[in-house]
DNA sequence: TGATCGCAAACTGCATGCACTTTTATCATG
DNA sequence: CATGATAAAAGTGCATGCAGTTTGCGATCA
């Protein structure tokens, strides 16, 4: 039968795939600053590939609007200049919004009964304060409600849309109180979900991303 | 296709590009039906190019998901199963809403007064009763919206969902009355956003793609 | 000194080739 | 006659090569 390369067959599929995720990892994580050049044959002799493979990744990131491309030119990783910025945190916050909305109406019982026990047990996670943790109960806590709103396109869009925002927000837990006020928000959330009240859940959510949008965006001016 | 030689270099860019163009026009004009087969030779032959750019353009236009992209299999034209194609056209109109909520209030004099004059022309084209042109103009109208929040990842992500269900309204303007209904409807969004009633004009944004995603549920059964 | 031109190195765009995988056609077997 | 094995054909994944474009740098000249 197929005996599995060297690239074993985790749920990676191509090369091409792997790469994408990696690259798309390193500039999400910070590792590669917007503007920083990709030459095809850096990446290709990092990676231990050929120039192809590369340049289907970076098309696909291209696609995908994390690097930019020009004819004849390098890509280059994207700045998400300011006005963008705020776009896509205003996006976020209705994309969460309605997620949040619709979830209140469509959660069947199971789903909203993990919400609840999740979101009380973080309440450990606060108290305990570590920011890495809550970052990484935060992450699913949103996921959980975008998978709610029981819309594959909606989950698709809103999850884009994170992660295109990831770096931005990489570092909100940090300041001081945040971790307590993301926690009781989210409780405004659940709340409004388990009572069904659509509008108040709507709501709740998108206050709640434009919160940590005026939070982060201090740190983002202060990066870039 | 016999022109493929000298590229015109000021118009489309890349080979890619044009590619990636032209098949994502056959599939969304019908030419290229779900489910169907896109081999790279195939393609490579019809554009006159080598393998290369064909592969690159597909990896694009599956990062558009317009088309399904397996490990050592052909790509596919998508299908949009019935699930998600409710599931698209409720976020559509989630995001038309939001789009013409905020192009209530966001929109300066001049796009107003261009939202206004060209749905007032629109008019001719509603007696003159010519499906192809009204789409045309009907596409117009609801890029206007989406520039109107002034909001570029609003934007993107509005062009997006609307470029994947193309397929799917194509033919909605052929049903008896819709062009005339269709009319109407813009014509609530429009006095909504130039009495700049946010909400008024969320709500009928919103409502117009419900109404279409009626429309068009039928004919995407018929057809798929 | 500084600006400009020209050339070579670096890099991208695309073609071609080969290895491996999937599909299809053929044929043997119950 | 259906079924399963199997080999050829078709097709994808990636490497390599070459031509054209961009870029960096040094020589030339005002």
């Amino acid at each position: 039968m197929t005996q599995a390369k060297r690239k074993t067959v985790t749920r990676t599929g191509t090369t091409v795939e792997q790469m994408v995720r990696a690259i798309a990892d390193m500039i999400v994580t910070g590792i590669m600053v917007p503007g920083e050049r990709l030459d095809e044959l850096s990446l290709a002799a990092r990676f231990e590939v050929s120039r192809t493979p590369v340049r289907e990744a970076l098309r696909e990131l291209g696609a995908m609007g994390l690097v930019g491309r020009e004819p004849n030119r390098s890509a280059i990783v994207k700045t998400v200049e300011e006005a963008h910025l705020h776009a896509m945190f205003e996006a976020m916050a209705e994309l969460e919004g309605i997620c949040a909305r619709l979830s209140a109406t469509r959660m069947d019982a199971d789903e909203r009964h993990a919400l609840e026990q999740e979101h009380r047990a973080s309440m450990q996670l606060v108290t305990a304060g570590v920011p890495e943790d809550y970052a990484a109960y935060n992450t699913e806590f949103h996921n959980r409600l975008y998978r709610g709103a029981h819309n594959d396109h909606l989950l698709e869009l809103a999850t884009q849309t994170r992660a295109r925002l990831a770096p931005f927000r990489h570092a909100q837990f940090r300041l001081s109180g945040r971790l307590s006020k993301s926690y009781e928000e989210h409780g405004r959330i659940v709340t409004a979900i388990l009572r069904a009240d659509a509008t108040a859940a709507g709501k709740a959510a998108y206050d709640h991303v434009s919160i940590v949008s005026d939070a982060s965006t201090v740190f983002a001016v202060a990066r870039v």
